[in-house]
DNA sequence: TTAAAACTATATAGTCACTATAAGGTCAAT
DNA sequence: ATTGACCTTATAGTGACTATATAGTTTTAA
């Protein structure tokens, strides 16, 4: 198939399949004699994976190491889990922070209404003085 | 005082000051006869401003939205208000959907352990079928 | 006095994962 | 013959910096 179908059939776009070979995620596929791209089954599982681990936030580096991993089929998978374990302390880390911002936010808010002037608004006063930590 | 100099009050690289400068949030310094840049206090409270900002995640966009609203005074503060409260909404939409995805991620890593080989490594089946959505 | 270190200036490229645009070649149908 | 849908490559843009290159200036130490 062709990469227009290719690229209906996985969700996404031509230009992020092309992007993807070229980061070396996609093996380099066939070429008809007019240069067209022609794919297999194998480039759509692959391209299926990429866009699984993308949903999982995993970065296109990280989604080259599985590839490198599944590449090895028969080394034990440790390294595998130890990477699913720290992109979950990542992912942990970036909510513990913006739960922590979400109260400074609304603490902040908490210092004005609506019905004042600039000069007086209580959120612009928050930010200036930098007293967006008070809890 | 030099961009060096208010650079370490500020506690920010001096690229970074040339940076906003040249996005238009900080006010165009007078120059030295050798073509320093000359900075005072106004400067420092500006870039103050635009730091507690940062560390909130407002944009540059927004950033230069409320000094807009700063230069104008006797306006009503609605549109500040709105702003802020649209951003607690964005940062609360973040959160949700990185709970969510850390489920996806716990639920993926409790599908294997670290005694497999790669071949028969749950994390990997579970993001190759794209199951990572089973709760 | 001179040389090195520390500072300043501008301009440009890199980061990340795409997305958009430009300029052109190929193919099927009308 | 031409329209339209598809394909090709190359390049630039996104956001908020950060890094690098190259050069000029000032300060400090020998």
């Amino acid at each position: 198939m062709r990469i227009g179908q290719l690229a209906q059939i996985a969700g996404i776009d031509t230009q992020t399949i092309r992007f993807y070979e070229k980061q070396g995620l996609l093996p380099l596929p066939d070429r008809q004699q007019n240069g067209y791209r022609i794919y297999n089954e194998k480039h759509g599982e692959r391209l299926a994976f990429i866009r699984h681990c993308r949903i999982l936030d995993l970065s296109l580096t990280e989604i080259r190491e599985l590839q490198r991993y599944q590449d090895d089929p028969h080394q034990p998978c440790t390294a595998v889990n130890a990477m699913l374990d720290e992109h979950i302390s990542h992912v942990q880390s970036q909510i513990t922070a913006l739960q922590t911002l979400e109260k400074h936010l609304v603490s902040l808010r908490a210092c004005c209404n609506d019905d004042r002037e600039i000069e007086a608004c209580g959120v612009l006063a928050g930010i200036s003085e930098g007293n967006m930590y008070s809890q």
